[in-house]
DNA sequence: ACCTTAATGTCAACAAGGTTGACTTAAATT
DNA sequence: AATTTAAGTCAACCTTGTTGACATTAAGGT
């Protein structure tokens, strides 16, 4: 059995049963409500939404990215971003320079007013998550992870985690 | 790994640094997309939304249930509700019958067929559960059922899953 | 009986954030 | 030189959320 976890069945966990399954797909539901709900208040303040959000965030993990590594990554349409990115340039969160091997990309930074806004947005989200971690335990947390990875579609899946941990 | 991890309280185990949580965050965003993913193509050939399969799904779980409980349940105004709710009546997917100990309120209720798209919807997300768990185990599934729990908002904690299984 | 409150429904206006289609510009590739 | 690619833009449209205002009906308190 595992010690810290407070609810581990272990192996009497009777699973794949439908109304197991069912209770996974409605706390995967009411987790990512409450995972989103605290950048969702900062976001409110400026008047961005979650598309803002991932922008920034993804800049933010691989600065000097280009338009079309995030229009891949966000599985949005280059339109949609567009919109987006337009508007985080206008408000100096976002800066572009031309690509110098290839000309034709735009590639995109933080600007420091983005860095502030990315810290204050994850530092809500990494607080949220880390009180859970910490009251789960580290077993928890891996068994969290492998889930997640699985859940995904399998392209991006490497991205954010190539060895399971 | 996961599966085989009878009681490693691995020590070794870091985590907590601003990292890890990175990439928890970002495995929430991609799972999540993941996991819905499936019931949204079936969804489109109806030209239904996100909206209609939480709508549909919590009237599945709670036959019977009013309107205001259902505006509780999923966070959204009278008038948002409504309109999809309009549709799905419409289209003979949910029913409402006047309450009879306050007739004030309407119960909602799947019509057979709107059972069956229900099965339809669910069974696609189960399916993808059902790999993820059996591919991660027991111990694993357990850990991510307390991390997703513990993300949630606290009054939406014992709705699902009151004593930890 | 009367007034207030509660549950629901509806109309209107609006915004965010998706979509597709069509077209332009500049640069790279063939 | 011709074609393809990366990006930007304009326009039209859809879904799903919001708020405000108002109507209906039923319940409850005085």
């Amino acid at each position: 059995m595992s010690t810290t976890n407070s609810n581990g069945n272990d192996e009497t966990l009777l699973f794949l049963t439908d109304d197991q399954l069912r209770k996974g797909i409605e706390a995967m539901y009411f987790a990512y409500r409450g995972f989103t709900a605290d950048p969702d208040r900062i976001l409110g303040d400026f008047d961005y939404g979650r598309a803002h959000h991932r922008t920034i965030h993804f800049i933010n993990r691989s600065p000097g990215t280009t338009v079309g590594e995030l229009i891949a990554t966000l599985g949005v349409s280059k339109q949609s971003l567009n919109r987006v990115l337009r508007r985080l340039m206008e408000d100096r969160i976002v800066e572009s320079r031309t690509g110098e091997a290839d000309k034709r990309t735009r590639h995109l930074w933080l600007t420091d007013a983005g860095r502030a806004l990315e810290r204050r947005l994850s530092d809500a989200q990494r607080r949220r998550m880390r009180i859970a971690y910490r009251e789960a335990g580290p077993e928890a947390v891996a068994g969290f992870r492998s889930v997640l990875e699985l859940l995904m579609d399998p392209q991006y899946r490497s991205s954010t985690d190539k060895d399971g941990q």
